[in-house]
DNA sequence: ATCGTAGTATCGTAATACGATTAGGATGCG
DNA sequence: CGCATCCTAATCGTATTACGATACTACGAT
């Protein structure tokens, strides 16, 4: 998985951030420090603090160094710290967030959809209910079509800023399908459910839809609760990190 | 409003990129030829192109340029894409997503911060409660304190993706506040209903709070479907952009 | 003891050079 | 004449060096 320098300075030190490596607050190695570590120019490794910087993650100033900010200051709609946030361990934290979050946009946004979906709309979810299906019944990648069912219905709501929760929408029905897993009639159940959805935004009935649609969430809701539940603690607590002013 | 030579050179960009002045897909100058536009060094350009690409507007490769990415991958949550936008022109279609986007998350905000909200928070929005009865009753800046009081409540979900809407909800408080002082009334009819919300917070009745904040949300929708209708065509369309190839 | 000042670590910006990639045209063949 | 192939050149990617700007630190003077 190798791309660019650039790109993998960056997915570095963002992941070392989100993981919590470096305290909130303190400062990061200094620019020499990080090029020798990371065998690049300092080039490279500017460019990357600067698209740290644009995602929120962090702050420089001229000796002041370059310090991590409070989580709350993050974009937390952006893929990339979504990404590092999913590879650091998905922190209980991060998926009660999460869960709030969908609890509250998903209803909102199938209610949208089933006004606004187009009929190229429908013909994608239509596509990934037929992946999903295909899955059930013959064996497969559930996942893959769930997401993109329900990324589809995103799309339909033709709202650019729920669109953008896709991500980290996606991250935590990833997470509540690593679950489903375990037992078997997950997939197998929760087929009709999103059956009734997706007849319900066809229908164009965005009350029909929105209670369809809960009946889904709240499905899910167990088995996060049970994953919150076994995972009571996980790797990522504030741990000393790499090493900050060695002397 | 001078900062520093980069972020100059970030707002310029982002700026003109959310303008439109741009075409989506096409390619923006290349690297020397900003450097020249801008009398800055190719160094602060690249860095200024990387915190773009950080935020979703562009992408870049060899050859190819820098391109100018479709608005529904740009981060909209994002405090400066959001404050180029708003100083761009509000259009029409960004006013109707944050409209969706408010209907659907502030009431659930509300909920969340009845249940969650600690005594610190509740002092906070009482504290911007007080400057907006204060603006009204002796004069003075009302819209900050509007402001201050919805971002309170934000931030008493405790949800760190619910917080990070602030800085778009806050375009579009700005916004509707616009209109409200021309009507005389407007803060001081809005006044007893954001009492209504906080008191409904206090009491820990999170029912009470949805239904009070709906109140507000219908009375500010009024004044934004004003403003659609006054403003049908706003300056950014699709200009011709500023220049392309010269040559 | 407190304030001021100088020193120094660290980021900010500039300038130059060369390597890497690929879009898009030039070329040759069927 | 149309299409596949190759090549060129435009453009970004990375490295290196140098110096200016800034803010923390510590020392010394009052």
């Amino acid at each position: 998985m190798i791309k660019n320098v650039h790109g993998n300075t960056v997915d570095f030190l963002g992941e070392a951030i989100v993981a919590g490596r470096y305290a909130v607050g303190a400062s990061i190695p200094p620019e020499p420090m990080l090029c020798e570590e990371l065998g690049v120019s300092r080039t490279v490794v500017r460019e990357s603090v600067k698209s740290l910087v644009a995602k929120g993650l962090i702050l420089t100033g001229p000796k002041v160094g370059t310090r991590v900010l409070p989580s709350d200051q993050w974009n937390w709609f952006d893929a990339d710290v979504i990404a590092w946030q999913v590879k650091a361990g998905l922190t209980p934290d991060f998926i009660r967030d999460l869960q709030d979050l969908r609890r509250v946009v998903e209803p909102a946004v199938v209610k949208l959809a089933a006004l606004r979906a187009t009929d190229l709309d429908i013909a994608q979810i239509e596509a990934a209910y037929a992946g999903m299906k295909h899955a059930v019944t013959k064996g497969g990648d559930y996942v893959t079509h769930d997401l993109a069912f329900h990324q589809g219905l995103l799309q339909a709501s033709h709202n650019r800023m729920l669109i953008q929760m896709s991500k980290a929408l996606g991250a935590l029905l990833r997470t509540s399908f690593e679950l489903s897993t375990s037992r078997k009639g997950g997939p197998a159940k929760s087929l009709p459910v999103h059956r009734a959805v997706l007849d319900a935004v066809i229908a164009r009935n965005p009350a029909k839809a929105e209670r369809a649609i809960c009946m889904l969430i709240d499905g899910a809701h167990e088995d996060i609760e049970l994953l919150l539940a076994s995972r009571r603690r996980l790797p990522m607590v504030n741990e000393p990190a790499l090493r900050l002013k060695a002397a």
